[in-house]
DNA sequence: TACACTTTTCAGCAATTTCTGAAAATTAAA
DNA sequence: TTTAATTTTCAGAAATTGCTGAAAAGTGTA
């Protein structure tokens, strides 16, 4: 398994964000690998391609099984489990806001409701559950967007993000609208 | 400097969670305090009520400024320096956005230009150069959009956000409308 | 069932990141 | 200026995270 210079260069420059993001190196590099490679790729392969022990391929494997980034694949009359991406970048990247989702905002979405149940005691408190009130309503937003974003289809998705500079002017219209 | 009960579970939850964002503990825990306090904050305020040093104070203070996410005061008479969160939340998550696009998105979509600008010599080449665009017009899409929530004001990016899923109809009427 | 092949697990080592105290630099009042 | 208060820097210690090889577990074929 080898990896052109191009594939490389992009490889090398998703290990480094890969820490950036919620992954680290490895797992930055491994799916780069996947992504940009057309067949599917077993564990072996990618050990060699990346210079990675074959028990840290199993371990990032698992990593990206539980993000749902990766689909199997059986070849016949072979054994090894065959890895690649989904070949529609906007599945991959509708994956992504769930998965981050519920990594990075529903845990705090609850802790913030365990503490607006409480009962204030002190006037700290008062404005302590003020900004958590705050912040749950901003996050309870996002949340609706990304459950709305989950159930898009791709083309929908795309013409939404096409729709760029222009979402202004419909909220615009919409106020204007609903005024009238 | 004291921290109530309720403050404290808050601020354990962000300094959790500060590493599943690109932060670290001490950083989300610094910020749960100044964001959930009224009060501007000392550094040394910040150092007791968290037990940690003073150095380390220093450091993440100098990271939040870095984030844009903290504003400076001066208190007559006191030599001192005191920091606070903006208090509109749509401010927060707006500079959220900024930042964090400057910091995930935009080196790789450089690294992804730059992979386009080559002239593929292999069959590997033209399929990973056919994923970068992908990729490539993906987030940059992403970007025209953290573009444009940057420049909106905190009542246009709430109006937007309830706007929530009735997205999804406002789309169905732009089609319809193009088509007509 | 036995077997060869493949994947997973995990204890311990390695690398990286985070944190501290001490010292240096900066700041502003006297 | 000098001095005292405050902030910043940074080398090394501590903690955390990541990686490996060896062994265990799992899987399908004969």
């Amino acid at each position: 398994m080898k990896v052109t210079p191009m594939q490389q260069s992009l490889i090398s420059h998703f290990g480094e964000m890969g820490s950036r993001w919620g992954l680290n190196r490895t797992l930055g590099q491994m799916y780069a690998l996947i992504v940009l490679t057309e067949a599917p790729l077993n564990a072996d392969q990618i050990s060699d391609a990346l210079l990675i022990s074959r028990s840290n391929v199993s371990m990032g494997l698992k990593e990206l099984k539980s993000w749902n980034l990766i689909r199997l694949h059986h070849i016949p009359g072979d054994r090894k489990e065959y890895f690649s991406a989904p070949q529609d970048i906007w599945e991959i990247a509708r994956t992504l806001i769930i998965e981050r989702r519920k990594r990075e905002l529903d845990p705090t979405l609850t802790t913030f409701r365990n503490a607006l149940l409480e009962k204030p005691s002190n006037s700290a408190d008062e404005y302590t559950q003020q900004r958590v009130q705050d912040m749950h309503d901003l996050m309870e937003m996002v949340t609706i967007w990304s459950t709305e974003l989950q159930n898009m289809s791709s083309e929908k998705l795309s013409t939404l993000l096409k729709l760029g500079s222009g979402i202004s002017k419909i909220i615009d219209a919409k106020e204007k609208f609903l005024k009238k």
